[in-house]
DNA sequence: GTTTATTATGCAACTATTTGCATAGTTACA
DNA sequence: TGTAACTATGCAAATAGTTGCATAATAAAC
């Protein structure tokens, strides 16, 4: 489970709140692990837990006070450790691919407006990920945490260009039955 | 949830034991919605319980007695509703990517490892992909239902590809590092 | 003759994810 | 002055998915 590692993985940049991290995870990280702020909150009590961050409460006027969590040298360990492991083949769910093998049990209008949706989704990301590498990356002098971050984005770019294509040709077929 | 659908799809085309649909979700509509027999299995109790399916024991010497599954209109008519039902985004959640994005804390030579047997593993599935292709659907007269498989076929095939074409590109990137 | 694979089903426990709710103060806008 | 959005945290319940185990017979391989 990488929920964890993603966490540790934020928290190697600098020490942050449960809220700080449901926050990166709506827009850097979570673009490759999408988790909920719950999720969140529950994931870094199990850390807590195993000693992989330490958690400390900073008091705040008005607001709610802030738990700040770091990282501990165990939970650096265990990241070191983690990158050794084989990863798994991501699990391909999609409904769409199931409408499309029972597509004679389907509406195909709604499908093609379904289709349209999607690709417009993805569009969206994509413009959100150009406009990123555009901002921090592009033409700017990188060391290896900013080289990595841009082979991961760049890989996300390539994903959601392709996905884009896939639905394209889908829809294209459909039309023509 | 696409399972109790993709269950529905597949005893649209016959009569169906659990072992049935397990061997068919490892070797058809399994390629874009896994699972594992124990899922199916409580899936199809939940389905019986909604009148989707009805249930009958046949009797076999020896071997254990095979349940059988079959679709009611109610079931149908679930199908044709699901299909008007606008698609969830896939959700993304890929190690890979989450060890790109920390770079700078993993081990390269093990994530190349790593990258390369995935590319393995995505070559294989495309390997069995285009059997499939060419075994049932290439150059033979089809009918709605085999057209819809072919496209969900063929979408499977560009999402390989194209996942090979980027993890290609991942290796040449942190080799040039 | 024993081990292994295949057919066939299912429970139980655990982990992961989603959805909904609850609290509580702050700031901005209309 | 009210309402909405933002900051900040977290519990509870439901759903989904994984892992491990258990049973029980047949057939083929070694």
């Amino acid at each position: 489970m990488a929920l964890a590692e993603a966490i540790l993985v934020c928290l190697t940049e600098r020490p942050m709140s449960g809220y700080d991290l449901a926050k990166n995870f709506d827009a850097s990280i979570g673009f490759f692990w999408r988790a909920s702020h719950q999720q969140i909150y529950r994931e870094l009590g199990r850390l807590r837990d195993k000693g992989f961050v330490i958690s400390e409460e900073v008091s705040q006027k008005g607001k709610p006070n802030r738990i700040i969590h770091t990282i501990t040298p165990a939970g650096q360990k265990a990241l070191r450790a983690w990158s050794k492991k084989p990863v798994k083949h991501p699990s391909i769910k999609d409904d769409m691919l199931v409408k499309f093998y029972a597509l004679d049990h389907m509406d195909i209008d709604a499908l093609k407006e379904q289709l349209t949706m999607r690709i417009e989704q993805h569009q969206t990301k994509l413009v959100k990920y150009f406009r990123i590498k555009e901002r921090y990356y592009d033409g700017k002098e990188l060391d290896l945490m900013q080289k990595g971050k841009l082979i991961a984005l760049e890989m996300g770019i390539e994903q959601e260009t392709q996905r884009i294509r896939w639905l394209e040709e889908g829809l294209t077929k459909i039309g023509k039955l």
